[in-house]
DNA sequence: CGAACAAGTCAACAGCTGTTGATTTATTTC
DNA sequence: GAAATAAATCAACAGCTGTTGACTTGTTCG
């Protein structure tokens, strides 16, 4: 009857939640595949709701991953106030994922617009949004002249390691347990090279 | 009647020239789309073949692609006899594309790698390339403690710099004209660090 | 020539994809 | 409580994907 399995919602019909909840199964979609192999069946599947509810609220498929994408914006991967010299101490404690939750939702960012950077229709979102987002910050800390080329090594080598760990999965690179203050210096000295050489 | 177009060739039938054809066809398509995005039709569309020959010869696309990357396995990233001290020269070298027709033919089968990472099928094929062909000698060639982990940097940067030259399509890594000097003599800056850091 | 065999084609099948219009169900409003 | 509106579902459609078996055509060998 009334009484159902789960105590606290009776599958309330709320709007604004069961966007959100689309919105967070898809983030954990792209996370672990690319945006072809992500199927909006599995992501609605995820929500318990139907398929057809994805192209309402989003459009589509597209513009679902644009929203994904976008969400994350908010907090890019350069957010507070750096200097040019505490860069590469921040972005080598971003990679070893030694961060806060701010941090670690960073780096997933990263790994989605890593995943999904092939595929013509999710690539074109995130380019637009590496050259606005992550590459204009970085060159703007940067300052000095050649700062555009400064940026782009440093972003190479941020991409480098995520495709590394995330895609060939490979473990030297994990940083774990006692690893990862050796990783994180290594990958510091890497960065100052970047900036200063 | 006998008379066609085609002034060479009528159409002999040589199954391994087809084979061969068919497979640069594919090379040529993954080079510039993703495992997912490359369809068995175009591949044999550009060949002027049916598509089921890909199947008969092939065994399917994952074998198809599998026969593409392994047969630039031949003239892996590294080959020529290096030592660790050459090494940064040599990489820089590569990634500027400054070098002869192998070298070239080598950052290629690199593209192609990157380009299918994700897709689950794909992905697993090239893994384990990279561990094999690439990791493997690069931490032979460096050879002192911790050459794992800095096989894997370098390997971090070079894929980085792939990632945002071809895919993410930045224009300030591509080391036109005279910017080109500058872009080697940066990057070998940096393998040098990730190799004496 | 004519049989044997390989090379290549044809057609069609399942399976899955994203997308859309009509329909049902719950909630709100008067 | 009944009408109006939003939320969610259903069913189905095209389109494309890789794959398979049966068929046709060209070549080769006796």
């Amino acid at each position: 009857m009334a009484r159902m399995a789960k105590m606290t919602t009776v599958k309330k019909r709320d709007a604004t939640a069961t966007r959100a909840a689309i919105l967070a199964a898809a983030h954990q979609r792209f996370l672990r595949e690319s945006y072809d192999n992500v199927g909006l069946r599995e992501v609605a599947g995820d929500v318990g709701v139907d398929v057809a509810l994805i192209g309402r609220y989003f459009g589509g498929k597209e513009g679902l991953f644009r929203e994904v994408v976008l969400a994350d914006k908010d907090e890019g991967l350069i957010r507070e106030p750096l200097t040019a010299a505490e860069l590469p101490a921040y972005l080598a404690q971003l990679v070893v994922e030694d961060g806060d939750e701010h941090r670690h939702h960073r780096m997933e960012m990263f790994v989605i617009m890593l995943r999904s950077a092939s595929s013509p229709k999710a690539g074109e979102i995130i380019r637009d949004l590496v050259h606005l987002d992550v590459l204009g910050p970085l060159a703007e800390i940067i300052g000095d002249d050649h700062a555009d080329m400064r940026a782009n090594m440093l972003l190479a080598i941020l991409m480098g390691i995520g495709v590394l760990r995330t895609i060939m999965k490979v473990e030297a690179l994990d940083g774990s347990t006692e690893q990862r203050a050796e990783c994180e210096y290594r990958f510091r000295c890497l960065f100052e090279a970047a900036l200063t050489c």
